[in-house]
DNA sequence: CGCTAAATGGTAAAATTTACCAAATAGAAA
DNA sequence: TTTCTATTTGGTAAATTTTACCATTTAGCG
């Protein structure tokens, strides 16, 4: 079967794989070099820019289920993936606002109008995070373009999903001090200079940088090695790696207060 | 239409007025004088106890589904609610434990087998706060029981929803010091004793008595009124309010760390 | 009028955060 | 070799916040 063929089936009987009325869609973090981005879609057939998203198998978890879709747009494997919340309501998607008369048009859509996705949708809205210099966007046959966007110029999107976006970055914030976040965006092995510029970036806001490397190491964090890394003209950084222990047992602690 | 013919109509027909595959499970926290317990009910057909649940109506917000769950088992309006993780999976409900052939035995679940109630479903995990000394649990028809649970006595419960309490009670926790909790837990004029023993028993820790009040000041949540409460044979206390503007302005902020 | 139990003001020590100064240093330029 | 530059990093003082506890106040009771 082709993949227009796949398509047209999916429309048609995809009920009977995926479960009906509920979605994942997901805000793909980038970050990269002082820069924070998502990564966004036009759809065929929609005409506005809007969050990858998917259907959950029937023999799949969600967290499965959403791995499968970050996979398909930034064709990489196991990214670090986090629910942060859950969107629904009559209005979410505004049927009336998409044309399907001239969708159905497109020979692929034929059968979308009757179809099982054609129905109110509850959407889980999950974060993922991933050096954006090292994955090549996807749009795979459904986008007509999928590009990273930069976190401070994230034009008007589709559905909901500017509030999707706002309440995922949210979450990102709050959880960078106690889950693995950094680990997933940064080397085996790093420099304070580089941590540093993560956490500023992440958190939009300046850190100092004389005191960010103290917290770090109070919160026992991360650990200094014995090696140093050669950049060019300047004195040599000492390198860090992440004290992985430590992360899992401030997830344990959780995040309760005082 | 009486209550039996409209449960068989709901199993037959429900898809039509809400939304299936997708439900929605409310761990309502009760609590009073040092006590924090849930409520739980054993369902009709079940063995075993599980947390109040519904379907969300097709012309509702999330929200408001949850409310009217909430209301039907605690006969309260507009209790405090919020969305906390959602729930799913292939093996969140095993069907093949529930005995259906002999529920369909009883007449009400006559059609159950066929209906479109059997097929995986996701929950949204909500939870609720009042006192319970005010609500009398409302079992329905639908339910042989339903009670007040201590929280440090929660039997093994059927379905997720033991790690749906657990997560639930995490969250309350971590958004006591900023989310209008306490407000829909006391009256409006209250003690420090009172608000004391109320985070101390949400938190399930001593909380020092003479720094507490401090630590409230401080934030700001709560003023202190030139009026006194008559206890008895001690010394009256002064009374305090919430300082719901200042509340809602911790609530904006956000929990973003540092 | 003293007694009791509860409420609360106060304060010192400890812990943590914030704000900066100044020294160390690796390579490039003079 | 020496000087220069940009960066890394140790250190420290002040400010803020948390923690631990002592001592005083007070309402009603016997």
């Amino acid at each position: 079967m082709n993949a227009l063929k796949e398509f047209e089936d999916f429309i048609e009987n995809g009920y009977k794989t995926y479960i009906p009325h509920v979605c994942i869609d997901c805000v793909i973090f980038g970050y990269h070099d002082h820069r924070l981005k998502i990564l966004l879609s036009e759809l065929e057939g929609l005409n506005g820019l809007c969050l990858p998203g998917g259907y959950i198998k029937r023999t799949d978890t969600m967290d499965e289920a959403a791995s499968r879709i970050v996979e398909e747009r930034t064709s990489i494997k196991g990214l670090y993936l986090q629910q942060y919340k859950t969107f629904g309501g009559p209005d979410r998607v505004k049927f009336n606002e998409i044309d399907l008369d001239k969708l159905t048009k497109v020979p692929v859509f034929k059968k979308l109008k009757s179809s099982w996705l054609i129905d109110q949708t509850i959407s889980i809205g999950y974060y993922a995070i991933t050096d954006f210099s090292l994955s090549k966007p996807q749009p795979g046959f459904m986008a007509r373009s999928c590009d990273w966007y930069n976190i401070d110029k994230i034009p008007s999107l589709l559905f909901d999903h500017n509030q999707m976006v706002k309440n995922a970055l949210q979450t990102l914030r709050s959880q960078l001090y106690y889950q693995p976040i950094a680990q997933n965006l940064l080397p085996e092995k790093f420099t304070l200079t580089e941590i540093h510029a993560l956490y500023e970036t992440i958190l939009g806001k300046k850190l100092d940088i004389r005191n960010f490397p103290k917290k770090m190491a109070f919160l026992g964090l991360i650990t200094k090695l014995n090696e140093k890394r050669n950049i060019g003209p300047h004195r040599a950084p000492f390198l860090y790696t992440f004290n992985k222990k430590k992360y899992k047992k401030a997830l344990e602690l959780g995040v309760t207060l005082s």
